[in-house]
DNA sequence: CAGAATCCAAACCGATACTG
DNA sequence: CAGTATCGGTTTGGATTCTG
């Protein structure tokens, strides 16, 4: 019997590594969904997003629009307004977020479960 | 005509949330990937992701543990061995998993071209 | 082999103040 | 309104050393 080794292998230099680091993290996927029924303004998608500072907002959204994920429209009115929307590019990972979305809302219960056993292990080992 | 406001919303305590940001980090997804062919120990899961530090694949490997995602068996050898096998939990993961990884793979160039648009436009504002 | 522990630098993060 | 700039504080992350 020979070593077992894995047979799927992740180079650091893989493109989709580096893409993946991109968009699965914390807030792109919220900002995506809030997007996905039409255009919104910078403060509309803040309010969508308890918690998100403005800070955290903007360089997402930077993150995104340089992805070519969302676009950025500015409205020379007084003061500005700007409009953020999603893009064909973006709207085509809807389907790949919210598979995910869907998994966690069906699976946390089991989830749940699963911390509570490994806590209660946790605790009988102290 | 009435104000645009985001017809989703985020809330800070949303289950879903709180899942999300545990599960969609930079490693749990490949880790999972290598492990789908069949259980592997430490050390070779290690191999299987270049440029993985012991300290983030024991960290990741925990978590994924107490979320009932990975299973860890230990086999009182010596030296140990520690075997890391995905659980049907786990497995379930896999298909929205994959669905990003494919997203990534097949939008690659879109996303490449739009960050050298992006980037360019930086340029020749500076 | 499979980690735990430690140390230090770097990245991030929220709060605040300021601007066109 | 939609940001930029700045500043501590905290968290993260790597490198190293040590152990059953």
């Amino acid at each position: 019997m020979e070593m077992k080794e894995c047979s799927v292998e992740f180079h650091a230099n893989c493109p989709s590594r580096l893409l993946l680091d991109q968009i699965a993290d914390k807030w792109s996927m919220m900002i995506l969904a809030v997007l996905a029924d039409g255009p919104l303004r910078f403060n509309a998608i803040k309010r969508g997003l308890e918690g998100i500072t403005q800070k955290a907002l903007t360089q997402t959204l930077r993150k995104l629009e340089r992805n070519g994920i969302v676009a950025r429209h500015v409205i020379a009115t007084s003061p500005v307004a700007v409009e953020y929307e999603i893009t064909d590019l973006g709207r085509s990972l809807l389907g790949p977020f919210k598979a995910l979305y869907m998994w966690t809302r069906e699976n946390m219960p089991e989830v749940e479960a699963a911390r509570a056993a490994f806590d209660a292990r946790m605790e009988e080992t102290t």
